[in-house]
DNA sequence: TCACTAACCTATTCACGCT
DNA sequence: AGCGTGAATAGGTTAGTGA
């Protein structure tokens, strides 16, 4: 993506996991899932994970690759097939008919404060910050990344919004008081949320 | 060195609970 | 019904690894 900000470069520290190796036997088996359905659902993620030994977000990105070099193939050779009905496969009722999602994660006003904290000491946490976090909140470190994910697009997506005809120092400005004005929302629910705890 | 691919990214959409 | 936000997607980039 051709962004002007790349982000791992301007931050250092933030190093990637380490590479997972598939086996042969492994890559068999995640190949024919692949192939019976490339939108498997949770439980089917679960399944896998389970059956070759690894973490289900790891099962999460080589079906997210897969489907990518797939696309990709396709496109490279669009010849042949064209009657098929084999190559248009997943359209319309396969996505109705698409598995259950993971249960929506619900966190805790505390959970929500340690991730604020970190997101704004370093919106792009490393591995070791990622796992460190998921620790200390008692939450998967796969959730931590999807939460960052998100809280990125969202913060992107206001800065969007914001009038583009300003010079830079302003605008940053701006960008702060979005941000401090989102923060704040949080703070305020989690005052509310500890002021009925301890009865007021 | 280069091809392959896991890890990671943004942008967008889906979907669900809450108000 | 609309909103906030977690989950999933497409499609692109970065970087580790083996030939």
């Amino acid at each position: 993506m051709a962004q002007d900000n790349s982000p791992n470069k301007t931050i250092t520290m933030n190093q990637r996991r380490s590479r997972t190796k598939f086996t042969e036997d492994q890559l068999k088996i995640l190949i024919k899932a692949f192939d019976q359905n490339p939108y498997p659902g949770y439980a089917t993620k679960q399944r896998l994970a389970l059956e070759i030994n690894t973490d289900e977000s790891r099962i999460q990105i080589w079906f997210q690759n897969r489907r990518a070099r797939h696309q990709c193939q396709k496109k490279s050779e669009p010849d042949e097939d064209l009657e098929s009905s084999q190559d248009q496969d997943h359209s319309e009722e396969e996505i109705q008919s698409r598995e259950e999602r993971r249960c929506r994660t619900s966190y805790t006003s505390s959970q929500l404060h340690t991730l604020i904290g970190a997101f704004m000491n370093n919106p792009y946490p490393g591995i070791d910050t990622r796992e460190q976090l998921a620790k200390e909140i008692g939450i998967p470190e796969s959730r931590v990344q999807i939460w960052f994910q998100n809280w990125r697009s969202r913060f992107h997506v206001q800065r969007k919004r914001e009038p583009d005809d300003q010079d830079s120092e302003q605008r940053q400005d701006q960008e702060q008081d979005l941000w401090d004005e989102r923060v704040q929302e949080r703070e305020r629910e989690m005052f509310t949320f500890f002021a009925k705890l301890i009865g007021a």
